[in-house]
Order: C-alpha cells, then sequence, then structure tokens
DNA sequence: TATTACATACCGACCAGTCGGTATGTTGGC
DNA sequence: GCCAACATACCGACTGGTCGGTATGTAATA
C-alpha cells in the first residue's frame, strides 16, 4: 500500500499527475488508470478524492487558476511606468511558459472543452476577467499619467492577451530561427510603441 | 433508402457534417454515428467512404487546407502597398470567419490533437507554413519598397498569423465592447504602424 | 452482370465508475 | 494509558454501457 497522506496534499498530488495526462493525451483519451498510475495509486484512492473525471478535470482547472493568480507578475515595479511592467509581465510569462510548458498546453485543450461545456467555458472566461482586469488597469494608469494615447483599454488588454496566447502556438509549432523570449518582446515592443505618445525618434 | 450519389459528392458531403460534429463535440467525443445521422446516411455507408474516424478526421483536414489555398484572398491588389494587402487579408478573414465560423473553430482541436499525433502536427504545420509564407513575401516585398524598416520577416508574419488566431479566442469568450472587425483592424495597425517606415505624424 | 453505393445487424475491446473490503489514523470514555 | 468506536485513506476485481469497426446482404447504375 501507497503511504498514507492527508487529502489536502493527496489531491494536489494527484491534479498535478492528472494536468501531465491531460496534456499529453487530452481530457478524453486520458485515462483515471493513467493518472493513478502516475503516481502508483490506486483507481478506488482516486474516486476517493474526486467524484469523477470531469470533477477532477472542473478542480484542476481551478486549481490552476489559483495558481495563476497567486503569481507575483508586475511585483516590485510599483513606481514604474506602465509600459515597463506590461514589458516585465510579458517576459515573466514567457520564462513561466518555458519552465512549466504544461501549465500552458493544458489551454487548447480547456477551449477545445468550453466550445461544448458551458461550466468550463465559463470558468476559463473567469479567469481570462482577470487577467484582462489587470492589464486594463495598467493601461488606464498609463493614459492618466500621459504615457498612453487615449484607447479602447478593453481592446488593447485583449490584444496584449491573445499576443501571450500566441506563445502556445510558438510552442507547438516550433519554428526554429528565433527565441520565445525574442518573440514576445517584439509583440509587446509594438503594442506598447503603437499605444505609446511619442516623444521619442 | 437514400439517394445514391457519386464517392466524390458524398465524401465532401460527409467532411461537411463531420466538421459541424467535431466542432460541436470534439474529436473523441464525436460519434461516427452523430456524423451519419446528421444526413440521414448509414454508417455502412460512413465506412464505403472512409477507413476509419481518424483517417475521416485527416481527410477533413486536408480538404480544409485546400479550401484555405483556393481562397483568393490578396487578390485584385497586385500593385498595392504591401500594408494594404495585409489589412485587406486580415479583414478578408475576420468575414470569413463570420461566415463560416466552425472553419476556424476546429483549430483548438487540432492543436490539441496535434500536441499528441504527430501526423497530424505535420499537416497543421504545413498549412501554418504556407500561410506563413504568403506573409512572409509581403513583408519582404514591403522592405524592399521601403515601405517598412529592416525586419525579421519571418516574426512578424508570425505575429501576423497568432494575431489572427486570436480571433478565435475572441468569439469563444465573447467579449461586448466591440466587434471582431475592430479588434482585427487595430491589431494590423498596431503591427503593420509599427514596421512602417513613418513619414507621417 | 459487375461494380458501386448503400443498409442492417452484429461484434468485442475498452474504461468510467462501483463496491466490498483492508489498513492506518484519531478521538473520547474509563 | 488503554481500547473501543469511528473516520479516513486506500485497494483492485468487476461490470455494463458505449462505440469504432465489420460482415453480409440489397438495390441502383453503367
Amino acid at each position: 500500500m501507497t503511504e498514507r497522506r492527508p487529502s489536502s496534499e493527496r489531491r494536489i498530488e494527484i491534479l498535478e499527475a492528472a494536468l501531465n495526462v491531460f496534456v499529453k493525451k487530452g481530457y478524453s483519451e486520458a485515462r483515471m488508470d493513467d493518472i493513478v498510475q502516475e503516481i502508483g495509486l490506486s483507481k478506488g484512492a482516486l474516486y476517493h478524492h474526486f467524484q469523477s473525471k470531469r470533477d477532477l478535470f472542473i478542480t484542476l482547472i481551478e486549481h490552476w487558476m489559483d495558481q495563476f493568480s497567486a503569481i507575483e507578475r508586475g511585483g516590485k515595479l510599483h513606481g514604474k511606468p506602465s509600459a515597463e511592467i506590461i514589458q516585465h509581465i510579458a517576459r515573466f510569462t514567457a520564462k513561466l511558459f518555458q519552465r512549466n510548458p504544461n501549465w500552458f498546453l493544458v489551454e487548447p485543450e480547456i477551449w477545445a472543452i468550453a466550445n461544448r461545456d458551458k461550466e468550463i467555458k465559463e470558468l476559463a472566461s473567469q479567469l481570462y476577467s482577470r487577467v484582462l482586469a489587470e492589464f486594463e488597469t495598467l493601461i488606464k494608469r498609463g493614459m492618466k499619467y500621459k504615457e498612453f494615447r487615449q484607447v479602447n483599454e478593453k481592446m488593447i488588454a485583449m490584444t496584449i492577451m491573445t499576443s501571450l496566447h500566441g506563445m502556445i502556438w510558438f510552442v507547438l509549432f516550433k519554428p526554429t530561427d528565433f527565441s520565445l523570449e525574442e518573440y514576445v518582446d517584439l509583440n509587446m515592443k509594438l503594442i506598447l510603441d503603437g499605444i505609446a505618445i511619442q516623444n521619442e525618434k
């Protein structure tokens, strides 16, 4: 028998294993037995901690959202210009991506499922709303302090986010000519220069 | 019995039905019976035209690629500046998206599967390479005629493409404040202004 | 009459979820 | 400090429905 552990710990262990399996095989192809095997647990144990496969997946998304929210993306930059903070967040995200690609590679899976499952769509929407709000605040701040032109902050926030999502495509269909950092930097530069009030050049 | 039709026609009919079902339910959840039911055909008939579910899906991707390739995106604009052509392609794509959302909404499904299936990944890569090449050519042309600064055309091409992919996200998690056209226009403007040789403003 | 397009009935592998049971804590009464 | 009584964590054989795929037969077409 496997070493007993408190539910709170075991659940997280299971969630991490599930992430790996879901990314590798996709939701439908992922077998409860695969997940269980990764950590040398039994199926019965899994069903002791989670009601169903769907429950597991939903909990996974929630857990994953919490982790993202907990991350100090912009930290230590309070006085700095918004553009700098946004650049920093973008680079930070790129690094995070390289360290934990699986955290991001679930996303296509989530999108695919969100397309047909209301609850999961709702969950994903919530996460994206949070991220969007974060960027919107930064942009509004930048406009207030005459760093940025008057723009539609919602639109720009969304552009930044989808731009970061481009990373997933980048990694999925790896081109060889340039690095993820260069790519992300360029994307951010285009957006930020585009909305900046020109005083250079 | 259903009206008999030549294989070439029936195959396309099946592919179209399959696209709907794959988008609605996802590859794994899609049932061969669902597809067959959509057009009032029998399972035996389906297996007369396609060897397997996988075969059907791969053929679907190929068919889908052919359709995209066949589309005259940039047409009638031969003498115009590259920036204008790119803008035109982007708008055209947005319109196409609104008319045939399913053509685009399979993409997350394809990505998700590409992540675990080499052949499908290869197919998708091919399509994207083609599109990328198209943009690269336009950008090189723009650089040659001093319309654009000297930039890494591969990177910009990719930025344009992932930017267009943002549409999928847009539609999946519909925000209400602005239209797809506005969004695409803004994205293109940011990129194109960013690489333009300044002579306005 | 050969071939192509279709229908119908059927097969069997596969897997989410179940359930009877064991093993290892934990708590409270004496 | 001891031991019921209960709770939590875990095991794994089993099942029942599902669904991709097949075998076989029939009607239309050329």
